[in-house]
DNA sequence: CGGACGATTGAGGACATTCAATTCGAGTGG
DNA sequence: CCACTCGAATTGAATGTCCTCAATCGTCCG
């Protein structure tokens, strides 16, 4: 009954590379590109080439349609995939920003597949990496399609609240590092909404907010209005890259038990 | 500038099998499975062991939240891949149901990555097929996220018309394998919103409609409604099976030519 | 300090939902 | 063959949620 927790985070990250190590004859270093404030990794069109893995800071994705709506499609964070949306047509269909100074990896796409032919275990990272990708976008579709916009605040707040967690960061007391546009834009509602709903949640003492900053002192009121079972929290797949921007290339026993003995 | 410089390295990746024809030992008819009208290809929780290419019918995918609500993801028709949804954690998010009376092949996952391992050609249909699927999803939500009842509908009624048009069957003529309720749903509406439009379509001479049959008479309105460019048509990937149910090995000029020269 | 952008808050209105009453259609059994 | 039933679809009226418009305030940066 999993599906309503409508906020799978993207997440990866967070993984202690104990497990890990690296293959001997070490492939270069992926390269890195920093990106400030408000710059474009990549916009609408654009021919696609190569993958990103966030390292520093935190980005929007977001897609136009025809008649110039914008919306906005997830808030990439450290240690997780940017760039897929361009593999089907070989142009990117969304537009990512940097929300604030950020660096990514970058990796040419041709390693990737290379990567995915050499090792079963890069097939799986690959593959996994993008079937979450699909599972992540359904839960979006059941937040807009279903809920109401309380609900999806509460949701966006948890779903943030886990991923900064996951990264080491306080759950509690963050910085969104989006406006109440972009908010509103993810969560299919207007700023003025979001801005209200915020305010209401304050109210109740759900919460503290002051402009960007958050302080969630309710995490259980908060889970209650979002509708969701209290227990599940779906893992993320790992990060296709570790922290040094080398492939994983670890064979974790965890991941290769399920994928082949793998029914419960 | 396209997709180009990523996918087309495949000449001398890691693969020395040639470009293709590792066909030469064909692998077994891939099985078949016919479902009821009404029965359940598999649901919320089973575990993922294969993946279904529709052969006759049409189906519904949806989600159901912890409380109970229902989130059509799609109604996935003849040569489109169902099943992806349980890769990325090894069960199943969604269910999917048979609309009609409906056969599928089914497709051991095991022989996929098999596939995606031995050739190129295979590796690049898997994962552009999932990429398609992620691509598919952001539409979705940009329809949930931004777009007015109108729109959704006329955007819906394009979409089925596209579909049917490409399996061979009439563009503007066709019958609604699904109830109200399941377009609403899968739009984000309540059914009573989708009746009244489409009687409003009527009014205005957009269509006829008669419970489940449906008659496009203006297609240029319904797509200025929808605020689609004129042009626009997304392209979905060809299948990963053909119509015996083999695998798709290569052929094609047409893939190539897509990927290569494929922006303009 | 001033300007620009983001955020808050209020009032009124639009659009979709909810509740409710029929109608239609297919399938069943007398 | 015709009533009967059940689910689906249509349509109306009232309600509610969220949006639009607008004014104000706050904050960040020049």
């Amino acid at each position: 009954m999993i599906a309503a927790q409508a906020l799978r985070s993207n997440s990866s990250a967070g993984r202690p590379a104990a497990s890990v190590n690296v293959v001997s004859m070490k492939p270069p270093k992926r390269s890195r590109r920093r990106i400030h404030r408000g710059e474009s990794l990549y916009g609408v069109g654009d021919p696609f080439r190569v993958l990103y893995v966030v390292r520093v800071g935190v980005f929007k994705s977001f897609t136009v349609s025809d008649d110039g709506l914008m919306q906005v499609t997830g808030f990439p964070m450290v240690g997780e995939l940017i760039g897929l949306d361009g593999f089907d047509t070989g142009l990117h269909q969304s537009e990512v920003v940097a929300l604030e100074d950020a660096e990514v990896f970058v990796l040419p796409f041709a390693q990737c597949e290379q990567w995915s032919q050499e090792s079963i275990h890069g097939q799986r990272m690959m593959l996994r990496t993008m079937a979450h990708e699909i599972v992540r976008s359904q839960d979006l579709m059941i937040m807009l399609g279903t809920m109401r916009a309380e609900q999806r605040v509460a949701l966006f707040l948890l779903d943030l609240s886990q991923r900064y967690g996951r990264l080491g960061y306080s759950q509690t007391q963050f910085l969104l590092r989006m406006t109440r546009q972009e908010i509103g834009s993810y969560l299919g509602l207007k700023l003025e909404t979001v801005s209200r709903i915020l305010s209401h949640f304050q109210q109740e003492g759900y919460l503290q907010v002051q402009g960007r900053s958050i302080s969630l002192l309710d995490l259980p009121a908060l889970g209650q209005l979002s509708g969701l079972s209290p227990d599940r929290s779906r893992v993320a797949p790992e990060s296709i890259l570790d922290r040094e921007g080398e492939f994983v290339q670890d064979h974790n026993e965890a991941l290769r038990l399920r994928l082949t003995s793998g029914d419960d």
